[in-house]
DNA sequence: CTGAAAGCGCTTACAG
DNA sequence: CTGAAAGCGCTTACAG
């Protein structure tokens, strides 16, 4: 392996006259520095990365904690991942991942032995286990999703309950009055995903505000019980003219339940939901729908760790932050002639 | 922070004799381990992992390289990154993620700056890019996909002709005459995914032993020409009994384009395929198919570069493996009844 | 504009 | 059974 030492042996300087060529934080004169380059191209010099992380006690790793439930469509967290992992290289950190099934231990272990500079929490419950790990640990954390107690965190999140209104209001405007919502299973309920209560309670809430008819389901993570679900839900309220869904499973497999089914989107049944641009090109899914811009809360989320953890001013106080979400209309509700009903 | 030097002011020893208790290198008395160990747990100390990497010239870090293609269905390899995780949680190494665009440089840069033990690389292809730097660089690696050239390297990866021939087999055995195969698009044969070929020439050639018509054809990864283009191909072999699907994206897709279309399975067409037990789950597929066994090739890939790392005996020679396929039999092919014939 | 020296926190021969 | 010392490869005050 070549060493700092070696370099400055070919370019007849020291050590410190390598270290401050390459971080620029001094000026050094063109010749030097011209010997230097050439030393380090001839002899293919990169700094070792422990011996700086020692000295400067900086990493410059994320950790990554996520989470692989059973009965959970996987394919939803992988969103989170990329944007998280670009954004950090963008600033200059490369990416830990853990995946370890006890995520509080695994915090210690990680940041107790100094092995990252900062963590990225996904998919957060209302009392995160972790939680009580990340305060402990030396190193700041961002939190992607909402918990019950945010005090001295940065927390991202997308806003869930201007979502839901968004969607409700799309539907109202249109003529709907009587509407069905499938919330995700209510195992994530249990274990405390804060976006199922925060969609839904705005979505009933708003509905109710127009004296529109919400009929609210938590739905199902695995085929065949998806398309059953559905199906029941859907025969059991025969004049109701939208289906919300808020389920990525759900969405996912809902082409195929309504085609079998023979209801035609919008004519029969007007659709409306919540996914990532990723996901919905992933499946091609055809519907109009809040974009949960994973990819901007992993951008975002990322961006304010580095400020934290670079003790930038811009930094502010620790902060949840909600995205507004945005609306993409892909034509898949129709108006509601108030004279009409539909049976699907 | 607390260092190796507190605990050893602490417990009224040297600090060498702090490290020979925490890694057992040498025999200590009873009594002065016990104090050591008091002396770790009173100030909570937790050895940093960037001095002992400088030390030790090991990270316990491995590097893990993902590649994201634009156009290819990406679920598909969530199923050998958990595995790969795992494994490695399991040899006490951890994962550094990268998703660089540019894996040949990513290899460098990590590699060179030796913030890894080790990598894995993932979806390789025939002539892979980012080989010559893994030859270029101080750390081993193991490869998960055939490349041209295997000189020197650990390879693994599924022995996706006898997958193929297994299928071809288990059709065959029950009479099937004529079949179609769909593969991965053909864009992943331009890249060099060899499974492409390897399980299509030697379906066709097993086919061929058998004086079995089959009809290759190259798939698609986005709906909805998946569904387009599955149709074009029984509709143009109405006499074909049965399908062979290898191609992630369409088999996650056909259980709603047959039911679209009025096929049951097995009774109007027999379907076999080729996935992951972890990838059926998640998308409920109830074919019979070959398990792709991306764990076990996970786990058995981060077990061969372990082995290379520690210079272990064991290692033996650079090597290629490949993974005998298993049979997973769900039901989903008939006996065909050499009289008849179906319309599908 | 450049160099000599200290030190980050460990591990491990060397010595007793 | 234990300790003093060297050294892994860097960065950065301190000094000139």
């Amino acid at each position: 392996m070549t060493t700092i030492g070696d370099v400055a042996r070919h370019a007849g300087v020291s050590r410190s006259t390598v270290s401050y060529a390459l971080s620029g934080k001094r000026t050094i004169s063109a010749e030097t520095r011209e010997r230097i380059e050439r030393a380090v191209a001839e002899l293919g010099f990169t700094p070792n990365a422990g011996a700086r992380a020692l000295k400067t006690s900086q990493t410059m790793v994320l950790g990554l904690l996520l989470q692989f439930h059973a009965d959970e469509f996987a394919p939803a967290m992988l969103q989170y991942v990329l944007p998280v992992s670009q954004a950090a290289r963008a600033e200059g950190y490369d990416i830990l991942m853990v995946t370890d099934p006890d995520g509080p231990r695994a915090i210690h272990r990680i940041g107790d032995s100094d092995m990252v500079d900062g963590f990225v929490l996904l998919d957060v419950t209302a009392d995160d286990p972790r939680i009580p790990s990340l305060r402990e640990v030396r190193q700041p954390g961002v939190l992607i999703g909402l918990p019950r107690d945010t005090r001295e965190l940065d927390v991202i999140d997308l806003d869930f309950g201007e979502a839901a209104r968004m969607l409700v209001d799309h539907l109202h405007e249109r003529g709907h009055r009587e509407i069905v919502l499938v919330s995700p299973p209510h195992h994530v309920v249990e274990r405390g995903g804060s976006y199922v209560w925060r969609f839904r309670d705005a979505a009933v809430e708003r509905a109710a505000r127009y004296g529109l008819q919400i009929h609210a389901y938590y739905g199902e993570s695995r085929s065949p019980v998806i398309g059953q679900s559905v199906n029941a839900l859907l025969d059991a309220h025969p004049r109701a003219t939208a289906l919300v869904v808020h389920n990525d499973a759900t969405i996912a497999a809902l082409p195929g339940i309504l085609r079998d089914r023979g209801v035609r989107v919008p004519d029969d049944l007007s659709v409306v939901s919540l996914y990532s641009r990723d996901f919905g090109e992933e499946f091609s899914l055809p519907f109009t729908a809040v974009e949960s811009a994973a990819d901007e809360l992993g951008r975002s989320g990322v961006a304010q760790l580095v400020r934290r953890i670079t003790r930038s001013p811009d930094a502010g106080p620790p902060v949840a932050r909600f995205v507004a979400p945005v609306l993409r209309d892909r034509g898949s509700t129709r108006p509601i002639d108030a004279t009409r009903s539909t049976a699907h």
